[in-house]
DNA sequence: GTCTATAAGAGGATAGAC
DNA sequence: GTCTATCCTCTTATAGAC
């Protein structure tokens, strides 16, 4: 943590600013919906100022994208995840995390087809590195749980890895969100219940 | 199944070539990336005329899933799904042929957040109507199966029929199938079993 | 680095001839 | 119903003054 002089506090703080609304947009209506002239008056700045600190569209999807890896990260490393017993239940700690997150509002959406943002993201290092930091982490504690007979071990631990991922834009919890019928915690109780347990009776 | 003239004939001919290619754009990268001059480029006519046809992209992407709930309804009625025994076993058929339409680049993808198009379809019957239908006979397979014991009667059945229309348009199988480790089949098999059996070991 | 103003272009929709 | 040509709005991005 080197310190920082007082203009470059201000910088962050702004930039900070822009990350938040940005986020907060990814996950309301996706990056084609959202426009950089909502980012601009949300933030409270001319749009000219928001391209003074990102150059791109995309480069702001990509600053949103990092945040929530660094904070996924973040949590990984937290003693509610690192103190958990098995890796089992590390795996399911995280999910729910991701969940919480959804429902808050605050999990940034990438459009699985392609367009112009994967490709964008395909080459934007800092992304990679922080996708891969995290992918990395998941993996090991997918490889952990299967030796622990937790996880179906029939599964290439690809597969559960992916499946994680889709579960943290999944478009069902926002749906029975919507519906009012259920709080927040029964909506990740169930959606927990279904991507680990599966529909069938056990 | 009322005779056409020939003139009829070729107006459903044309308007089902322009369906299939929004259904095949769709399904490759949404509604927002699709523009109304590839489905016309597409189709190979101008896009004059295909404004004739359909009176706006909603409407467009509206016949789109129709079709593929028409699609849906038909599979559910078919030999294939009706002799089954048990309604857990068509309930997997169906989950299954919607994986396979999926992996084929023909299942039309809407986007979960809102949008112009969800507030559309919302007004459209036909669209309306069809969605009913298919989530009416889905809903009797649900709770048959949860009655024979076969699916977790902990759930809403509400929550089961979101989970699986939400595994007809689930990233997955599209990146399991990009990273070319595995075939088709191979792919539906695993997420069909991520979605019934769950990612725990049984 | 912030602003106002504007360029540049994509994309949905239509006019009007045939 | 099909075409060519065009309109018009929205959106990304930049110019240039302060």
């Amino acid at each position: 943590m080197a310190r920082l002089s007082f203009r470059q506090q201000m910088l962050q703080a702004r930039e900070d600013a822009i990350v938040s609304a940005v986020n907060r947009l990814l996950a309301e209506k996706g990056f084609e919906a959202m426009t950089v002239d909502e980012v601009a008056a949300d933030v409270g700045i001319a749009k000219a100022s928001l391209y003074k600190h990102f150059p791109s569209k995309e480069e702001l999807a990509a600053a949103a994208m990092v945040r929530v890896l660094n904070r996924a990260r973040a949590y990984l490393d937290s003693d509610a995840v690192r103190l958990l017993p098995r890796a089992a239940e590390r795996l399911r700690a995280v999910v729910r995390w991701t969940l919480q997150v959804q429902l808050a509002g605050e999990m940034p959406a990438l459009p699985s087809q392609n367009s112009t943002l994967r490709s964008a993201l395909l080459q934007h290092r800092e992304y990679l590195d922080r996708l891969n930091e995290v992918s990395e982490r998941l993996g090991e504690l997918i490889v952990q749980a299967q030796r622990d007979g937790d996880l179906n071990p029939a599964l290439p631990p690809e597969v559960v890895l992916y499946t994680l991922y889709a579960r943290a834009c999944d478009p069902v919890p926002p749906l029975l969100k919507s519906t009012g019928q259920y709080d927040d915690e029964r909506i990740v109780e169930m959606v927990l219940s279904t991507c680990f347990d599966g529909l069938n009776a056990r």
